[in-house]
DNA sequence: CTTGACCCTGTACCATGGTACAGGGTTTAT
DNA sequence: ATAAACCCTGTACCATGGTACAGGGTCAAG
């Protein structure tokens, strides 16, 4: 079963621009075509997009998807140096996920605080991200 | 020891016009001036901006950064609402922090499988995250 | 007393990641 | 056989978060 463009986009929680937008920056294949011309997408393409978005509120430019869809592509130009490229992610999540960790308990700690405005002030929001 | 507007883009690593940008949008309050009309910043400006940029990093918008901000400036316009705020991005955070990890297991899977293409190509990257 | 390195305001421009037509064809339901 | 609901291509436009002038003032060093 195959998936016009708009059944696409409704399960993926996109518009249609997005996917027809995804599919000129290459991060999806193009699809086949019916006899009108009408796009018809493979089902995988629903987890594809899904990822995608996903990745992207992760904090991954869609430059960076690209590239790291190329293991899944097996393409080798985007393979290439792909060790370099994924150390340098995994670092850069390593810390992510750190300071996130901090943040959290900063909006915790926020939230215990609330409603009362005294107390709230007096949160360090700030200095639990940035020390000197 | 007050700071001139390119000194505290420096020690920030952001550039002057990026400073100006943000007290525009209210992310930094309005500095005093010397008898020349330039901008003099308290060196607490410098945690401040650094703050801003680490917490875009980690995913915020500028609007949802100037919220938080209403905190550390006790205002109490922007602290309406606080606690409702704070929880939803605490939730967002939670499900971020667990899907870096998983992004970090397969990151860490897929340098070990670098640099057989082989091995490689059978990495599975959109199925680590994206589940039916 | 001028050259260079600052600063000012204002406005234009840029990249990223979409979003929204316009102008036209197809398909299904009545 | 015609309206509604799809699809197509192409191009314009949008928000966010800056970045880069232009045109002009200030100040310290030689």
């Amino acid at each position: 079963m195959r998936l016009q463009v708009s059944e696409l986009a409704n399960l993926c929680s996109v518009n249609k621009e997005t996917i027809r937008y995804y599919e000129k920056e290459n991060l999806i294949p193009e699809p086949s075509r019916n006899q009108s011309g009408y796009r018809m997408y493979e089902e995988s393409t629903v987890k594809r997009v899904k990822f995608i978005k996903r990745m992207q509120e992760l904090g991954f430019s869609l430059r960076e998807v690209h590239k790291l869809l190329g293991v899944v592509d097996h393409d080798d130009v985007r393979c290439k140096d792909m060790y370099d490229f994924v150390s340098e992610k995994e670092k850069e999540i390593e810390k992510k996920i750190n300071d996130l960790e901090r943040m959290k308990d900063v909006l915790i700690d926020l939230k215990g605080r609330c409603p009362s405005t005294k107390d709230l002030h007096e949160c360090p929001i700030i200095e639990t991200l940035i020390v000197d």
